[in-house]
DNA sequence: GCTTAAGTTCTCTAAATGTTCTCATTACAC
DNA sequence: GTGTAATGAGAACATTTAGAGAACTTAAGC
């Protein structure tokens, strides 16, 4: 059961939209995704994949795809069984100072911090400099909560011309005009018309983790 | 079972309509908040998303409207209840180009990134600027694993003639002493003789929450 | 009981999407 | 060369989703 390269291509392109977006796309979608103009096209991908095995289709129906979902990830480790979301919490650290301890929060849950209750979260890797200057360095994780709006200030995954994806400190200006801050020194900030900026989610965590021996 | 876009628009506006507000929406204030003025199409969405199961709805009666306590979606975008730590993993980003989708990685568990298998550690959180430069900013949290002695380049919890506490990254000289280098460009490297200087523990992690509303 | 706000059930219309075709092009094995 | 598989464009058509609004029913408050 090989896939070719382009239904690699389009099987990604699906997996990618579904959790990010929270429902399928279309064809038309997964078309201007992966540079394919036709739809009858990317019908005959769809197909193949669905008859492959790798993605259920609900037909007669607009944004009916899902992924046949492999089997449900046994966790490698058991440890990550409902016990280990917890750290104890020491206290605050200053250069040149003692260790601050702290008496009202003795652990801290990762997880309620940065997956939340709900499911409209999920996660990517930044690439580049663009927000360096707020400590969002190339290569760190972060996670987006799925929204469709924001408050000035807020940092914000926006789609420009339903084409390009970035990761900038959103404002809209008194004129309508939505800006894009990036944070570094070396970048300018961005002018849009409102409508050519579609707000994907909005940052709610950063981690990044280090390497050692 | 599959939600379209506009179902999808609807059941977060209502999700996070309850967590605000602490209860249902009326069919009015939701399409006011999804751009749709007659409250019979919203009953519709209302109703189509009742019938897949992610809603529940006690009918007869004003505002009631409340999530499905265990949606029947398994794959849509949401990571097994049995144990919240893993977000879906939807691909890189870089300023200006589209979300680049990747096939290897497709969950990431927190827990094990960041709480790791071994029980030896624990959280700080960072008062001032000393790391700015690696990304480190003031209020973040960083997970420390305890270790009594370290590598050139960790960067290491360390305590000063048993009293002071700091955050650097650590360096032994061929002559013995310690240096202690800060991530400021403000701020200059400090030596130290190796018995005035006990390593507590390394950085293996850092995370960061962003408020919003 | 009465009034009002909210929910329910329709119909109408438009637009977007899915489905099924045909026609072309390219690469590659034989 | 020839056949085949993979790829892409696009037309024609069927179906679903979408939004507005009217008419009616029900719940809440007085």
């Amino acid at each position: 059961m090989n896939l070719t390269q382009t239904e690699v291509k389009i099987h990604d392109f699906i997996r990618a939209f579904i959790n990010q977006q929270g429902h399928s796309p279309t064809l038309k979608e997964i078309g201007d995704g992966v540079a394919i103009k036709s739809k009858g096209t990317v019908h005959r991908y769809v197909n193949a994949l669905k008859n492959k095995g790798v993605l259920q289709h609900n037909t007669r129906q607009w944004r009916g795809l899902s992924l046949a979902e492999n089997p449900p990830e046994p966790s490698l480790n058991k440890h990550s069984d409902s016990m280990g979301s917890r750290l104890p919490f020491v206290g605050r650290i200053a250069a040149g100072q003692p260790i601050e301890a702290i008496n009202d929060i003795t652990e801290i849950d990762i997880n309620e911090l940065l997956v939340g209750k709900n499911s409209n979260r999920y996660m990517l890797q930044i690439k580049g400099d663009s927000m360096i200057d707020l400590g969002i360095l190339d290569g760190d994780m972060v996670v987006i909560e799925r929204r469709d709006s924001a408050k000035n200030g807020d940092i914000v995954v926006a789609l420009i011309d339903e084409q390009n994806a970035t990761l900038k400190r959103f404002h809209l200006e008194s004129d309508g005009q939505v800006l894009l801050i990036p944070a570094n020194a070396d970048l300018t900030a961005q002018q849009y018309a409102a409508e050519r900026v579609r707000i994907q989610g909005i940052l709610v965590g950063q981690m990044r983790t280090y390497q050692i021996s």
